[in-house]
DNA sequence: TCCATGCGCGGCC
DNA sequence: GGCCGCGCAGTGG
């Protein structure tokens, strides 16, 4: 299948937009897979991420998210139990902050967080990735660690200064 | 090929 | 009835 990598909204599912479960959210497009976190590979950049609870180091304080890369994890208790590296998904998002890519936030209801909705998941629209860098996690291994921010899209005051160029075709 | 931030069912409180 | 924990399925990057 043709996989066009789109970045930025996805039509017919603005912001706020509610879903059940992961496969209702794959359908819609806005992040396909059904089970990890990150949806992008390498160097094309990451379309979305999933915030769920998975990752105990990650930190959500609403239009500013310190987002954990993917890896390292026991697969049997979900602890961190290894060292992440710069591949995968983190290296798409570590694309996404090099040429300035937008990337689809959801929040689901298991992130313990304020601003996860109370059940299934909801898209919270686009992130820019701010900055990225290692360190070492609660667990005591390395991280890689994603500060998102909120891209703020003015509704239609003019073209006033919109600090970050609403994201269209890429 | 391998990896991934689910989901449902059953048991216990 | 609701919460929690275990076990397994299965698709896309």
């Amino acid at each position: 299948m043709r996989v066009e990598r789109t970045f930025g909204h996805i039509p017919g599912y603005p912001e706020g937009s509610c879903f059940g479960t992961r496969a209702e959210l794959s359908h819609s497009g806005l992040h396909r897979p059904r089970i990890a976190g990150i949806s992008g590979r390498g160097h094309c950049g990451a379309n979305s991420v999933v915030l769920a609870g998975g990752y105990e180091d990650t930190e959500d304080c609403g239009d500013e998210i310190l987002y954990t890369g993917h890896g390292g994890r026991d697969p049997e208790t979900g602890c961190q139990v290894a060292h992440q590296t710069l591949t995968r998904g983190n290296l798409a998002l570590a694309c996404n902050k090099r040429y300035g890519l937008p990337v689809r936030v959801i929040r689901g209801a298991r992130e313990p967080s304020p601003y996860a909705p109370t059940a299934g998941y909801r898209y919270d629209g686009l992130y820019r990735v701010d900055a990225y860098w290692r360190e070492v996690g609660k667990a005591g291994f390395f991280i890689w660690r994603f500060r998102l921010c909120k891209i703020v899209e003015l509704p239609h005051q003019g073209s006033t200064t919109a600090t970050l160029s609403p994201p269209h075709k890429v």
